[in-house]
DNA sequence: CAGAATACCTGCGGGC
DNA sequence: TGCCCGCAGGTATTCT
């Protein structure tokens, strides 16, 4: 899915198309998402004037004044500006027509996604109360994360994708980071040096920074807000790159599962670290 | 409690 | 051509 430099280019670009605009109907044609998109949806989002955009982690944040619309993409989700009267196609779940004939729809195959609505602030809300910290603020640096990682013995790569500990790395951006801090993907947590979560903390502020300017990420689907691709996809280190050449080393990169996620790296520039007494 | 497995759903590519 | 299998960018929940 949209990780979190898909998901902050997609609010990027719905800003100046629907922020201050007035909701006029809300039309669901899929309730069954990863939860069910609640059935007031219409009756609590019509005639309202929607606020200022924002971001947590990888969920979207639509406010009226009433509320909160709060949406995920999931694996597969999409969010696009469409012509008024754009026929709709098997996996379009919801449109949200605006009254100056804006629309908005949301498009998700897998349908791991979430469109959800809250009347309470939605920072309190069940899904975003326990996300950790964000990544591109101060408040993540290599002294938090080494507090956090104390004698914990989970790979790396799964550790930095709970989003309890940080919000927004997936599966792509993960394996990115790990290889610019060269570290192996499964070295314990706990393990990690001081010197080496602060060039990991590093590189995953530069990776996300870096695939926002570039409008994100897209290996088979993604598209931003206009239906545009990103163009991240092409300054992959090792993502998607298994059994080809390190751009580093030349080395052959290698791929192996990790808690079920596919995980590529060099053998070479992200050494097994060892020193597995310590824990 | 930590860590691993499982579940949700559809589309696609590869192998036969 | 068509069928079956495995895999895909996520994450809450269930299990051991």
């Amino acid at each position: 899915m949209p990780e979190l430099p898909e998901v902050e280019t997609i609010m990027n670009g719905l800003k100046p198309q629907i922020e201050q605009a007035v909701i006029q109907e809300v039309v669901v044609r899929q309730h069954q998402l990863r939860w069910p998109i609640p059935l007031t949806l219409n009756h609590d989002l019509s005639k309202k004037k929607v606020g200022f955009l924002s971001r947590r982690g990888k969920y979207l944040l639509i406010p009226v004044d009433t509320g909160t619309l709060i949406i995920h993409l999931g694996m597969s989700g999409s969010l696009r500006i469409v012509p008024d009267k754009t026929p709709f196609n098997r996996h379009d779940h919801v449109d949200i027509i605006f009254s100056n004939n804006t629309l908005l729809r949301y498009t998700d195959p897998r349908r791991f996604g979430a469109v959800l609505w809250t009347k309470d602030n939605a920072y309190q809300h069940q899904l975003l109360k326990s996300l950790g910290v964000e990544p591109l603020t101060h408040h993540f640096t290599a002294d938090y994360l080494q507090k956090r990682a104390w004698g914990r013995r989970v790979a790396i790569k799964s550790f930095i994708m709970d989003s309890k500990i940080v919000v927004g790395i997936g599966n792509i951006y993960a394996a990115e980071a790990l290889f610019m801090a060269t570290i192996h993907p499964t070295t314990p947590a706990g393990l990690l040096t001081q010197t080496q979560y602060q060039k990991l903390v590093t590189a995953i502020k530069q990776v996300l920074t870096l695939a926002i300017q570039q409008g994100g990420t897209t290996i088979k689907d993604f598209v931003n807000s206009q239906g545009k691709p990103g163009y991240f996809a092409q300054q992959l280190l090792v993502y998607a790159r298994a059994g080809l050449p390190c751009r580093q080393c030349q080395t052959t990169l290698l791929s192996f599962q990790l808690s079920l996620r596919n995980t590529v790296f060099c053998p070479k520039c992200q050494p097994v670290f060892n020193n597995s007494d310590s824990l």
